[in-house]
DNA sequence: GAGCCCATGTAAGATGTTACATGATTTA
DNA sequence: TAAATCATGTAACATCTTACATGGGCTC
């Protein structure tokens, strides 16, 4: 078996709490998204896969008329979890095109350049919003969903404090050149 | 033209100075690699692209008997690469494994979910290790550049400070309870 | 009954990495 | 002379997104 890239988001999420595909992909997009996308066309065909393996678990639970499949994890898949969990590996992949604008921003007039900065900075606000919006209120959750939460919240904030500090300290130096 | 996610990158290198395509191979790999990763697969046939649609141009640049090609900008691919700084766009993709794994952590013991954030913080160290390791010590890039490879840096610290800081949070709370 | 949400699934295409093939030049 | 670097390129594979097809149930 090889995993996948999607592979243990989708069997950590069964683990949590029994799901169906649609539920899979509902979480997703409402908590690892900002850090770890995962699509449908990924989503079905690796449940399959890890119910072939035996990691997971399928049962058809129809609501009224409507086909549901819900898969809970096994054994084995909670023994290779684990196993991944306990990997030193803390690879990071990013895209950024605002940064990759901003590398090449030294060919516009100083004005339009700090423009791209103050764009990054609405970037970073937007994306706190979106997640502050993601919290009901309730504040439930488990210490370490928190704590990755927090990570999303707190970077949001160092982002925007960066882009202010960074925008003096660029005003500054371009008018005195 | 439909711009791919390469495009920009290759582009605003051959921009900065005329490259080989082997040139923006090892530009792109000690400059924007951490946040807009490139590789030839995609480098070689965008050159092509970038020839016929006319933003850059192509000449044979042989050293010695070693065949070359150096690519420079034209005025239409200037243009272009103007159009899209401008751009107010500023989406991110990320793909962290490490918060991944945090985020799947409170199944485990808690002394083990914060080794998972201690091995974070040492991914911080290693990759603030490899930003200094690119700075040839001259320091004289022009400011922009310059800026996103401060991001670089100031992430990196900022994000060594914020494992310190949870985890000494994480362990007054999982120790109260 | 229109429109939205639930639910499963895939085809097509875009994207990206790895590994190799080829061959010249430089350095140890 | 062996190994590293310069230099171009692609085939195969892996990954991922988008858009669509299908159909039931719920709400206005």
């Amino acid at each position: 078996m090889k995993p996948t890239a999607v592979t243990w988001a989708v069997l950590g999420l069964i683990a949590l709490e029994p799901k169906s595909g649609y539920d899979v992909k509902r979480i997703v997009d409402r908590s690892v998204r900002h850090f770890w996308a995962a699509s449908y066309g990924q989503i079905y065909p690796e449940l399959r896969r890890l119910e072939e393996i035996g990691w997971i678990e399928g049962a058809e639970a129809p609501r009224g008329g409507r086909v549901r499949r819900i898969y809970r994890i096994s054994g084995a898949g909670k023994r290779a979890l684990d196993a991944w969990l306990r990997a030193p590996d803390t690879r990071v992949e990013l895209r950024d095109e605002s940064l990759l604008r901003l590398f090449f921003a030294d060919t516009m007039p100083h004005e339009d350049a700090l423009t791209l900065l103050s764009w990054r900075r609405e970037g970073y606000r937007g994306m706190l919003a979106y997640l502050r919006g993601l919290d009901d209120g309730q504040g439930k959750d488990p210490p370490f969903v928190d704590l990755v939460y927090q990570w999303g919240l707190d970077y949001c904030e160092w982002g925007i404090e960066w882009c202010n500090r960074q925008e003096q300290r660029l005003r500054r130096l371009l008018e005195a050149a």
